[in-house]
DNA sequence: TGAAAAAATGTAAGCGCTTACAAAATTCAA
DNA sequence: TTGAATTTTGTAAGCGCTTACATTTTTTCA
């Protein structure tokens, strides 16, 4: 074993300033402002770092800077690919802002995402970014307690306090209903996440209930799934669907993900999308463009979002006050699941 | 703006201390052994936490504790889910461990990721997980001065200082192009990650070359692609083959994204799979099973993996010694992508 | 050329916690 | 009941860095 290399070389700020002849504030300058102390000196102090291969103790400076450089990045699940697009341009920001991310899933649980986001805070993270808006209250109190800025993501913040970065939901889940209707269905099934752990999957319900009323359909609960974001669990929520004395002739999947397992279920007992049954998405991951048939959806600017989320956090961070929020577009991508629908004999009500 | 909220409450130790009657040692061991200070003086200390929503500063603790339970996770990109399923095997132990994960992705960039692990090394993670086998000299330098202990992923180490958790891309890179030769085909186009970036890609890339060797096949450059990890370069990469004079009557996919943009390439180009050509993948991620035709593929490991490969970081992080290389088994899963190869009139050779 | 202004550097007091070690309180055994 | 053994608690010295303030060096300009 290697194990007891010995740990040579200098490791302390105290032991660069000896080597290179000057006292720990100066190799503190030249390592966070350099442009403040002389160009002899600063090569010299340089000269000691690189040799020793110094990475100064990011503990230790967040102790006495009072700032970590590090942001918590809460998401419920990493599954569902969309959050994975949103998490990546977040990372990107911070990057470039010299921040690291500590990412936290929490599963949908919000007892866990609070123990989580105590964690966040015992790290001291400069700031947070945190997903829907369901969230235990403690967890606003230790945040605030300990000045966190934070900002709400995938959904527009009710109080007025946090920033926001997000679309409508609602609106959007609409336009994928109002789609369905006007290509002249009627009969229309609903498969979503859970709406008691999920706001997002909760407001999207909503817009299914309320198209539904406004163009004078009756709500049938045999025709709505609320489910987890996995493949299979559209693939089965569809198989009830079909199996149903009067199945729907098109299908409202709130999330690609599930929408991708029902037409798959579609094919595997032999109905053809969309001849026999149309089908919209939600989310336009990258997978709706290559699947078959190509997946009609709801675009989500989630790249977007991430992108605007991380930079208003850093604005807030920086001392900038803004209690906006920030509702992005949203448009319906028409591909190849849709279709007007068929006039069929059994064709009821 | 609520921006000037007063922060109330007790934010040390030594003010919890002061309200509760006791030394600041006796709050740090009620924090962190319970079990050694006397039940009445505990409570009451306890309370005064509670009440006050005290939450103790890790950066300190860190510092004075030379600990700081948190690990780096570095992966090299997160648009192909194959890491996410990986990432949260991860996440889940480290959780249960009480522990942070850093996530970092390097998107393939060797100096992108000595950066991003000189910031690891500088927030002092106990330990990290390190993807593939290519990375650049200066972050063992680091890692070694710091002696923080990793474990490499996705790749055995061929070194016996850091222990490794992979399976071997090699033999799974031949188990599917056996595959294709056992069902006749000889004309094999290959897509897969780019070789010069990712050492995995360059062993399946191998078992492409020495498969054809041995079955006396003429390499033709004409038909690999090296090329990122999105469904539309397997798209394009597919039109290219497709419209060669002498198309490939099946393609090895080194990953299943580029197969499944490989396969939608095909149906754009009004080819069947597999009737008019085969296609077999690498991953087996969970879109393989539902999308269409369902994708035989090489299963890969992910979730074991990171649970092994956390586990493994774990213990070495409580010091005990282990140069062991962990290889975990592969299989071919079998679904509908491929078939025997069609005795055309125009097979040549 | 010299005094004042400006720039560079050093000194040392924290940041909030842990943990040896010392001191005090409690328990035990005869 | 008492002294030793044991348990509980307190004291204070760091952990490695930043930074206000003090001091020294350099520059400026009359």
């Amino acid at each position: 074993m290697k194990a007891f290399t010995k740990k040579q070389g200098l490791r302390t700020i105290e032991q660069i300033a000896k080597a290179a002849g000057v006292s720990t504030a100066t190799v503190s300058r030249v390592i966070n402002n350099p442009e403040t102390v002389k160009a002899a000196k600063r090569e010299a102090v340089l000269k000691v770092i690189e040799q020793n291969d110094y990475i100064h103790d990011g503990m230790a400076k967040s102790l006495a800077g009072g700032k970590t450089r590090t942001i918590g990045l809460v998401i419920p699940t990493i599954t569902n690919s969309i959050y994975a697009a949103f998490t990546h341009s977040i990372q990107r920001i911070a990057q470039k802002s010299g921040y690291s991310v500590i990412l936290v899933v929490s599963d949908f649980d919000e007892d866990k995402e609070k123990q989580l986001i105590r964690r966040l805070v015992e790290r001291r993270v400069d700031g947070i970014i945190l997903t829907g808006g369901e969230h235990d209250p403690a967890v606003f109190r230790a945040l605030e307690r300990h000045s966190i800025p934070c900002v709400f993501t995938w959904r527009s913040s009710e109080d007025n306090i946090h920033p926001s970065v997000s679309f409508d939901n609602y609106e959007a889940g609409l336009l994928a209903m109002e789609k369905l209707f006007s290509l002249g269905h009627r009969r229309i099934g609903l498969i979503c996440g859970r709406t008691d752990v999920n706001d997002r999957a909760e407001k999207r319900w909503r817009s299914y209930v309320d198209a539904l009323a406004k163009h004078d359909v009756e709500f049938d609960p045999e025709l709505v799934f609320e489910r987890d974001f996995e493949f299979i669990e559209g693939h089965t929520a569809m198989v009830r669907m079909i199996d149903n004395p009067e199945p729907p002739t098109a299908i409202f999947a709130a999330n690609d993900i599930q929408a991708i397992g029902a037409i798959s279920a579609c094919r595997d007992k032999g109905l053809t999308v969309p001849q026999d049954i149309s089908i919209i998405g939600f989310d336009d991951l990258p997978i709706a463009q290559f699947c078959h048939p190509k997946l009609t959806t709801i675009h989500v600017p989630a790249s977007d979002m991430g992108h605007l989320a991380a930079t208003r956090l850093f604005q807030l961070i920086n001392g900038e006050t803004l209690s906006d929020t920030d509702i992005l577009p949203v448009k319906l991508v028409e591909r190849e699941s849709t279709a007007p629908v068929r006039a069929l004999s059994e064709e009821t009500r």
